[in-house]
DNA sequence: TATGAATGAGATTTCATTCAT
DNA sequence: AATGAATGAAATCTCATTCAT
């Protein structure tokens, strides 16, 4: 590993544990074992660094959630392996995906320029989503809902589970398991008759 | 208003707007025009002055949910109620809703002791919900679901929706009534059959 | 003395004597006896200090050159009178004149905003030897040239002549006697003859 | 071009346009187009660097200086060639006197040892006008007056004029020129009469 | 000769908090 | 209760210089 990816690996921990403001130059240079001085050489300036930490975490997280609808049967079938797969996902230690919780258009930081970069990318997963989406609706495995529309409450619940499992001490140990048939539960025609 | 009051309420506006950090006791005292010594003159420290605007955002929401389920007729009724109220309050102008997004349990700052506070206090809200789906349950309303669990869905829910709509551009104007359906199918036992 | 007063006096000491990037805050607030952060307290930052410590001087200087013009006889008298004081000025050790050697349009940044301040601040320095060129021309103690051309041409004059006495080594100790000389010659009408 | 010229150039255009401690060895082997190392390797440090264009600067000046008045009939027409070269020479966009006006012992550098090395080079400057004056007073064409004085005070001028031309807006267009018949009524014997 | 990653001391600036009035 | 001057630790960022390749 070079110097560089130590910090940019040192960014996504930190970033991801503590959050932008309590990471600190000396923090991440210290937990990377490189100078201070490399932080700006190599990034620019904290900013860019967090928007790069970001950035990688969501591209590993589209390329997984890609994958992981590759050949689907039905619709809902693809929203559900998306599902779980974004799920599985936000707790897979490798991953980081703490980052993208404090770094991503959910995150609470209206400052940050860079915002329209992580927008755009975050809206590719919204599309991926609703393509899954559309496949159901079009052979019937999923209600006639508006796609875009069910596509983004579907990531509502996403979102919501994600911040509940990672952030809160309300979580039950079936979290994961209950909102993955509560979507199914939503989405399905059949219902539970 | 009182002084004291006075910078609650710019408190209260500046955390919602730009968050903990970004928000400094100058700015505060300048936007409630009184003395700068005074904040710690009335609230000791930045954080017990965070945590008093948090609390009374809560304490708000607490009581109009308390208000909106009064009456309900099923238990299915009182979620909804309970859902709607929640939105609502969340895009209400006077409450500052935002501040909650700064300050709750879901909030990224790891340091803060008064965290248990907090949480307490969020576990209120997740239990007058939890009432409501065990009424649910109980009158044939809702699916037979284990209550806590199906309430913490519920919640992210909320939760995924209230950030989708604050913070990010993907809200369809349509989201709220997306998300209120979107739950009513997954907790209703007709289904749409 | 209060501490604000201290500052600006360190600064005028500091900026003189050393110049702009290397009078340091640290240094600044070690020899004005306060605390680092005063300086922003009350200064906002280094260029505005920078600043007020230049505009005190020009002030200055400003004012002993009206009182100096004040009873003139001739127009020439007036110009001489402006000159003796303006190079005694400069070498009054309670005036700091080498602060506005650093800060002035006659320096040598080009990078720092509030350059127009100044240059409007210098701008009356001139219009006032322009006056006593006028004077001189109309009372035919000063040959008929255009008045603000040749006042721009005494300042000029003056400009090189205390940076010559002030930061090189190449002074003669008469110069400020041969200046007025020289001036003198320049401007009357009589000669030498 | 080596690529040692390169820099050598690059130094010369940004210590004239932005000064010594805006000009980093960033800018420098970035307009140069040469790797950042080269810098210290063939110049050894910053301050060496300086020196090298600043000298390179004055030494071109002498060339041009000693060139003028070669052939010159009076002394007096010596002293005016002398000031007309030194003019113009500030004024060509292709010899960067402005790195002069950076790096000479009017400089507000005070740290730097090689001040010494600037002043010697400088005062052969002025021995050349001293020249020019005395071989003026020996032949009649400028008033008995003590050559070196007299050097220093058309020097004086000199310093003051550049310095309005170059560094402030009061410049009228006919600065130089007004300075040249300034300079002449100062020496010249006959005055206007 | 040429490159640019690496270093770390040092600068400016911010800001919660204290305290005399 | 009210004021705002005063403090100093800590943060981000800069940059000349070194050095392995």
């Amino acid at each position: 590993m070079t110097k560089k990816e130590s910090l940019l690996q040192a960014a996504k921990e930190l970033f991801g544990e503590h959050g932008y403001n309590e990471t600190t130059f000396k923090k991440i240079s210290e937990r990377a074992g490189v100078a201070l001085g490399l932080l700006t050489h190599h990034y620019g300036n904290k900013e860019k660094l967090f928007m790069a930490a970001g950035l990688d975490v969501l591209e590993h997280l589209v390329a997984r959630l890609r994958a992981a609808i590759e050949g689907s049967g039905t619709g809902l079938e693809a929203v559900q392996r998306f599902c779980a797969e974004y799920l599985a996902f936000s707790i897979d230690p490798g991953e980081h995906f703490l980052v993208l919780i404090r770094c991503s258009p959910y995150s609470d930081v209206k400052t940050r320029e860079d915002r329209k970069v992580m927008e755009e990318k975050f809206s590719d997963v919204l599309t991926l989503l609703q393509d899954c989406v559309s496949k159901g609706v079009a052979d019937g495995s999923i209600l006639n809902l508006p796609p875009k529309e069910t596509a983004t409450a579907v990531s509502c619940n996403l979102v919501g589970s994600v911040r509940t499992r990672l952030l809160t001490p309300y979580s039950p140990s079936s979290l994961y398991d209950d909102m993955l048939q509560f979507i199914t539960r939503a989405l399905s025609p059949g219902g539970v008759c």
